[in-house]
DNA sequence: AAGTGGTCTAGACCACCGT
DNA sequence: CGGTGGTCTAGACCACTTT
């Protein structure tokens, strides 16, 4: 049993402690992804609950995606798919809303200290071994993005990128699959500045132009910063689409 | 009784159907905003369903924030406060994440045709009568957006504004309150664009400095397009601030 | 005290998947 | 066929608000 045993009330409802074991379970390792989870009934038994609370709680663990559920054949925890990745994480889209299957093409990757504004994003101390890696991708073709990103060399070692294959946007797939990192969640600041002399000769278009800047931290599922990611987008073709309710 | 009578099955769930019977009360303004609704007991005998099932759907639509449970008290109908406007549809925020509290200042309104644009935008027929108002808005006192906000007139009858006080952010308090528009969702364009001379003017900024464009079409509780918002930010100070999860 | 939503339980039955 | 998740029901008890 894993529930507080007295039998006292605790403070948080049965059905969110339910929810917060088995996510951590989830979050720690002990379930890797694609894992069959035990069926509800089992999980009611372990715990000494009943269905009904195991259900609720697994309810909102499929809401955050956490697990997926599938009539008849169970439950498993959530594997990142490209298709969820471009899904969830990747929103450029063009003037219908349609969004663009991006290819990716390395130009630098090295290992170097966090300067002063990559540790206050990411939570760490300044100077921090980052591995970073710049790279372009194209849109239907034509170079449209240019991206840095930076992650903390102690949670990714060994990192290599798999270069025999042009990559698509399979980072956050790699992340789970290689090092047990899985991206959950993201917040982004935009802004619009004027385009470097990098990013013109390289995404074809003029210095100074306006560029969208997209400046990403992303957490794991305990809620950990694990990379930092900025895109320069050219928005002449392609914009950047959110959805508010 | 509302529900498909004959005891035969249909194709949704009990409490989807249930769900989307109450949504439909609500989007037609038989309850309007602040209403007070039967209790859940109530329902679910009006409905000949078991109150689980009743839960169940209200539970979803709490999610959707149409409606606001408070224990004890009842479940109302979700009414937009300046508050809620705040914090669900302005994502403009500083280098810490604060969102400041914006100011307006109207500089024109008027009624004139959609353009062929703001049709496509706003599913709506081009030359449709639209109210169209532009303002200037301070952040921290200074002058950093400025915004075009185009209404379909059929639907805004007898549009005025407030100008005995500044206006705030109560736009979609105004639609609610005087019109019977409800703004539940939005979906928004950004792109990147070279300041024109009168955006250099009103924000303070050099003309063709990069600007955030953002392009928003609102809709309301049927899902119907009613507001298209252009705004311009000078990112210099604040940015545009998105959670992907 | 009465009425509301919030939690938790127990069990029946259905729809779907694999063998 | 047995096992899984999905739906629906019924009822007990708790926490909170109002009268």
């Amino acid at each position: 049993m894993s529930l507080p045993e007295g039998g006292r009330p605790a403070n948080q409802p049965l059905y969110a402690q339910v929810e917060a074991l088995l996510m951590r379970r989830i979050a720690d390792g002990l379930w890797p992804p694609g894992t069959l989870l035990p069926s509800e009934p089992e999980i009611a038994r372990e715990f000494g609950v009943s269905p009904g609370t195991v259900r609720k709680a697994m309810g909102a663990l499929e809401r955050r995606r956490l697990i997926e559920r599938q009539q008849g054949r169970g439950t498993f925890v959530a594997q990142h798919t490209s298709e969820r990745a471009l899904f969830h994480f990747f929103r450029i889209a063009d003037a219908e809303g349609r969004k663009p299957v991006p290819t990716s093409r390395l130009l630098e990757m090295g290992t170097r200290p966090a300067d002063a504004e990559e540790a206050r994003r990411l939570h760490l101390p300044p100077g921090t071994p980052l591995i970073g890696l710049t790279r372009l991708r194209l849109l239907a073709g034509r170079p449209c993005i240019l991206e840095h990103i930076s992650l903390p060399a102690h949670l990714f070692q060994d990192f290599t990128l798999p270069l025999d294959r042009e990559l698509t946007d399979e980072m956050y797939v790699l992340y789970q699959r290689r090092h047990g990192i899985t991206v959950a969640r993201a917040e982004e600041e935009l802004r619009a500045i004027p385009a470097s002399a990098r990013m013109a000769e390289v995404m074809g278009c003029k210095p100074g132009q306006p560029v969208l800047e997209i400046d990403r931290i992303a957490f794991d599922l305990s809620g950990q910063r694990v990379e930092r990611r900025i895109t320069w987008l050219d928005t002449a073709h392609w914009h950047y689409r959110a959805v508010l309710d």
